[in-house]
RNA sequence: GACCCUAUCGUCCAGCGGUUAGGACACCGCCCUUUCACGGCGGAUACACGGGUUCGAAUCCCGUUAGGGUCGCCA
């Protein structure tokens, strides 16, 4: 094994790309990012009816949002192009002429079959050890057909030819292919090439057990761009799933996992994938952001909720208010419209606030201390306040939650001093004022 | 059905012959607090079952059970 580490990822353009795909190629991105090998990316879409450019895309862009750039692979070429099995013709046909003349073909009704050799053959796992599989009873293991009668190729046939071809060292993949591995090694030696390693890691299954389908939530990738993830969070997050430092460590470093990761230190059983923890995980990333970071994060969804924030500028001390009250991305936009509107409804439990006995009295008063206030800040809006509330004798919650309901329409929301300082005093004494003629008798 | 893989809290991850079985998510209390969160403290919950091996098994072996995978002219 002096050689130098060349992996691959070999996905089918489907339209969608799995977690368990995902992961699949992360953790073969790592093995080579940890030995200084290659990462190769290779489309196996010999299925020409299923595949469209579209879903291809689909596939660059979940690995690119992920961060796992190819060293090899369409889009950015390489010395064993190329690197799409529907363009690789020539290069199976060479193949498949030699099995022929060394006997391994048979035609079976205009299909050609591999006949394997009756004997048993050893796969000798990274992950799952030495697993014997028995050729023996032809029953259960029946010759393999390898082409179509309209002369396609088979998976088996094109998987293996272009390990062959793309000098591909080990073989990361799902635990779905143990059993085909030992088909593929049966064909290797046919072919008089040495194999690669194979290492078969364990499928991503729902948090109930069940099998992980396109319609599970957090099954595709694309769910998680469009929710507004950090690719960085997900990507740990799958780190996780069968793998871990061996510590209690969660939140790694990109440079840490590279450091310490090691297939053989790959799980043997199945994870459940639980999308709650991958969120508390992609909030904690939220938190390390900075203001600005999160302000770039967090842009594209006011934008397209349509908050008329004005400009950077106006939008960014809003968000450093709310920042910490965030745990997705998407939330964003519903802590924000009224702080660039006048205009906004009153939700039900803050009317009740303001309808209580005696508050529109203590808003009043409120009203009337801020009018008069010398400077605007949160410290001396506090200060203000919780003199007043001593004055009248009351707890402070007593002009705070009147004041939150005027000014917000709310119950919730940030630090009720801020929130007024960075309102300004004229909207909040107008919209006092408002609540005040509203809530009136 | 046959073959293969797997089996520690609900979930993820530690543990690799001697531990009060640890951490995290989620959950439940209490504290903090102007709301909601955050934070702090505490709690409940696990070695699937049955046999071995051993002075001693979550750890090793064998069964059983359960889950998953594969048995294609899909990949």
């Amino acid at each position: 094994m002096s050689q130098p580490v060349r992996v691959r990822f070999a996905p089918s353009p489907t339209g969608y790309l799995h977690v368990g795909g995902a992961r699949t190629a992360l953790f073969n991105w790592l093995f080579a990012k940890h030995t200084g090998g290659k990462f190769i990316l290779r489309v196996e879409d010999t299925d020409k009816a299923r595949n469209t450019a579209e879903a291809l895309q689909v596939i660059y862009d979940g690995l690119r949002w992920l961060g796992l750039d190819w060293d090899e692979g369409p889009q950015v070429g390489g010395p064993h192009g190329p690197y799409c099995q529907s363009e690789r013709e020539a290069v199976y046909q060479r193949y498949f002429d030699r099995l022929k003349d060394g006997n391994f073909l048979y035609d079976d009704g205009g299909a050609w079959r591999f006949r394997f050799a009756r004997e048993v053959v050893e796969v000798d796992d990274l992950i799952c050890g030495k697993v014997p599989f028995d050729f023996n009873n032809l029953e259960i293991t029946p010759d393999m057909t390898i082409r179509r009668p309209d002369g396609s190729w088979i998976f088996h046939f094109v998987n293996v030819v272009d390990d062959i071809e793309m000098e591909i060292t080990h073989v990361i993949r799902g635990e779905d292919h143990l059993s085909n591995t030992p088909k593929h090694l049966q064909l290797f030696r046919a072919l008089g090439a040495e194999p690669p390693r194979y290492g078969h890691i364990p499928l991503i299954l729902n948090k109930d057990g069940s099998k992980m389908s396109k319609r599970d939530q957090g099954a595709s990738i694309t769910s998680y761009i469009d929710g507004g993830y950090v690719p960085a969070a997900v990507r740990n997050y799958l780190c996780l799933l069968g793998w871990s430092p061996k510590d209690d460590r969660e939140k790694l470093d990109l440079d840490e996992i590279v450091r310490l990761f090691e297939p053989s230190k790959i799980n043997r059983k199945a994870a459940q994938f639980d999308i709650e923890k991958c969120n508390w995980l992609n909030w904690q990333y939220l938190v390390a952001m900075s203001l600005d970071e999160f302000t770039d994060a967090a842009l594209p969804f006011i934008e397209k909720a349509g908050i008329p924030f004005g400009t950077r500028a106006a939008l960014v001390p809003v968000l450093a208010m709310v920042k910490e009250k965030i745990k997705q991305l998407p939330e964003t936009p519903g802590w924000l419209p009224y702080f660039f509107a006048d205009e906004f409804v009153f939700e039900k439990d803050a009317e009740e606030k303001l309808r209580k006995p005696g508050a529109l009295e203590t808003l009043a008063s409120l009203r009337e201390g801020y009018a008069s206030l010398a400077e605007w800040n949160a410290a001396s809006l506090e200060a203000k306040l919780k003199e007043l509330a001593k004055a009248r004798g009351v707890k402070a919650g007593e002009l705070v939650h009147p004041a939150r309901a005027a000014v917000s329409g709310r119950t919730v929301g940030p630090s009720l001093y801020h929130m007024l300082e960075v309102l300004g005093r004229e909207r909040v004494l107008a919209r006092m004022d408002r609540a005040a003629s509203m809530f009136a008798g």
